[in-house]
RNA sequence: CGGAGCGUAGCUUAGCCUGGUAAAGCGCUGGCUUUGGGAGCCAGAGAUCGGAGGUUCAAAUCCUCUCGCUCCGACCA
């Protein structure tokens, strides 16, 4: 391909609404224009990264032996009102819904269950025909509430969607493992460099599953992980160390205490003068099921926080947020900062966190303005909670599988997969006839790759201060051939020779044959992030090119009859 | 949805407070020169100032409403 060609156009100045390195690098590189918000067109630089990503993905897949094949965009009411899925995702406004000009109503896919359940359905009645893995590379359409950074988080963008099938769970447990070994070496090969944490399930739901995280400072999830044990989980999910206070003594009676605008744990400590970890705060939440709301306290120890992730599952409800100031007073009696266990109106549900059961001697409020308790003992004082893991972990705590110690670090998910069991098979009714003559519904696992958030994090991981740098295996082009001047014809000829020599060879490369100076041709490559560069300058008289590896900007003069041989080897070809 | 902010040429911005001929740099077009670090000169094209109302002799500027976008929180590949 020659540059001169092909549409690019670089700006100089970076895009006004651009936060993120991979955002303002990829747009002021010419590769992604904002269409509208959450929606960019890929140019076609772009276009060959997103394609090489997506054949890496595809490659990887098909060795475990998963089959491509293509379903619709538009989705039929009906499907997702099978799953159970239609009225949730519409109350959440994540999905995009429309009417056909019969009335009936449509939505763009934000995932494929339904579809390829229906699939399946149709099309595996015998246990002989599994297990199938069935994957499909194709846009994605969601409503996000904030779309943002550019190729991160968009409105609709390139997904890799995976779905298995099998007869019970140890199918599921092959099939996954398959994926995940996939998913390993198709991260490796883009370049990347990932972690695989555990991860909530979320709102796609089902028993297990796992993160791949770019990491990188501006990923939008925290994670925590051990050196020592290579325990690592997204911190919505991250387990929490389960050693008790210290021992508390005996239960002692119980005291009320005036505690006038002592509200927060802080105020509390130097009050009392007693450990954080001896407190419990209560915190009043309301839990949202479908179309009614109900209020839960939860009590945890004064120096942790709650993980809103693992309340929510606690609890079983679509969502979680703290009750404000008027639900609390109403709730409490008590001005905000005196919630606690002790005295709550009858019917309220209260959970604590886990470390809690068991501990004596407890100072909590008492839902009374101005009047703290000390001593409260579950059980005795107040009703016995329902203990839950709450605890939102962080970095600095041991190891919830050993003696390490937890760190933390940013990342990207691009990739997720997930054990969903029945769920979706039981919900649609989609079963297959077993060895023994009787339905059963599949045992199905999916599995997602953001293809077109891959080239972003892999940006937001690998650019220094004058542009991208691609690993090779994504970018555009693996290699360019410049020609510094475009009106001396032995630099045209040389470059022309080498540019037909790395092509004979194989090599992914580009001629820039574009008019420009020598300094701006120099600083637009860099900008583009093209792995290897040979330049043909002045001295392709003498028959030496320039060549520059972009990581690092190296430069060396070679021979241009070594040039080919040294993109080669860096290519590992 | 809640909070904050921004809409002026393809891009980045000035002008708005204090109303009075829409401005600059980049990019683009033509010409001449230039060619190893975003070249110079000359000549051009390009904006009904997001939209609608209002105030005023007069609105990019003041007021009201609306639409769009960005940033901070809950969703997810």
């Amino acid at each position: 391909m020659r540059l001169s060609q092909l549409l690019i156009v670089t700006l100089r100045e970076d895009p006004a609404d651009a936060e993120v390195p991979s955002h303002r690098l990829l747009a002021r590189g010419g590769y992604i224009v904002k269409t509208a918000a959450g929606l960019y067109t890929y140019s076609p630089m772009m276009w060959r990264t997103v394609r090489k990503v997506a054949q890496i993905v595809r490659e990887e897949l098909d060795r475990e032996g998963a089959q491509e094949l293509m379903m619709p965009i538009l989705h039929p009411k009906e499907l997702w009102e099978s799953s159970g899925r239609w009225e949730r995702y519409v109350a959440d406004g994540i999905m995009f819904t429309l009417k056909d000009r019969k009335g009936a109503e449509l939505c763009l896919g934000p995932t494929h269950e339904e579809v390829i359940t229906d699939y399946a359905n149709t099309f595996v009645s015998s246990y002989r025909q599994l297990p199938v893995n069935l994957y499909q590379i194709q846009d994605k359409f969601r409503d996000e509430i904030r779309p943002r950074f550019g190729l991160m988080r968009g409105r609709e963008f390139v997904m890799m969607d995976a779905y298995s099938f099998d007869i019970d769970q140890a199918g599921l447990d092959a099939a996954y493992a398959k994926m995940d070994a996939a998913y390993r070496r198709a991260f490796a090969r883009c370049g990347v460099e990932f972690r695989v944490v555990q991860a909530d399930a979320g709102a796609i739901g089902g028993s297990g599953s796992e993160e791949f995280m770019v990491i990188a400072d501006t990923g939008e999830d925290a994670i925590l992980y051990c050196d020592d044990c290579g325990y690592a989980a997204n911190v919505e999910k991250a387990d929490s160390l389960t050693e008790k206070v210290d021992d508390a003594g005996a239960p002692a009676p119980m005291e009320r205490k005036e505690t006038p605008d002592v509200r927060t744990v802080e105020q509390l400590q130097a009050f009392f003068d007693l450990p954080t970890r001896r407190m419990a705060k209560t915190l009043l939440y309301v839990a949202t099921y479908g179309d009614r709301e109900e209020l839960a306290a939860v009590m945890m120890r004064g120096d942790h926080e709650v993980n809103e992730v693992k309340l929510q599952n606690a609890l079983d409800c679509l969502s979680v947020a703290l009750a404000d100031e008027e639900k609390i007073k109403q709730a409490t009696d008590a001005e905000v900062g005196f919630a606690g266990p002790v005295g709550l109106p009858e019917g309220t549900r209260l959970l604590a966190d886990r470390l809690l059961d068991g501990q004596a001697n407890l100072l909590c409020g008492c839902n009374e303005t101005g009047y703290h308790v000390l001593n409260v003992n579950a059980g005795r004082d107040c009703a016995k909670p329902e203990y839950f893991d709450l605890r939102l972990a962080s970095a600095g705590d041991r190891c919830p599988k050993g003696d390490g110690t937890l760190r933390s670090a940013r990342g990207i998910e691009v990739g997720h997969i997930f054990k969903l069991g029945t769920k979706y098979s039981e919900a649609m009714d989609a079963t297959f006839t077993g060895q023994d003559g009787k339905a059963k519904p599949f045992v199905m696992g999916c599995y997602g790759i953001g293809v077109s958030r891959t080239p972003a994090a892999a940006v937001e991981q690998c650019h220094d201060d004058r542009g991208i740098v691609w690993p090779a295996p994504i970018a555009p082009f693996e290699a360019v051939v410049a020609i510094l001047d475009i009106k001396k014809s032995e630099q045209c000829e040389l470059a022309e020779k080498l540019y037909g020599e790395l092509r004979e060879a194989g090599v992914d490369v580009c001629l820039d044959d574009r008019k420009m100076s020598p300094g701006a041709k120099f600083k637009d490559l860099e900008l583009l992030g093209l792995p290897y560069q040979v330049i043909v300058g002045r001295k392709a008289s003498e028959g030496t090119v320039e060549f520059i590896v972009r990581k690092g900007l190296e430069k060396s003069d070679v021979a241009a009859a070594e040039a080919t041989a040294k993109v080669r080897e860096l290519l590992g070809r």
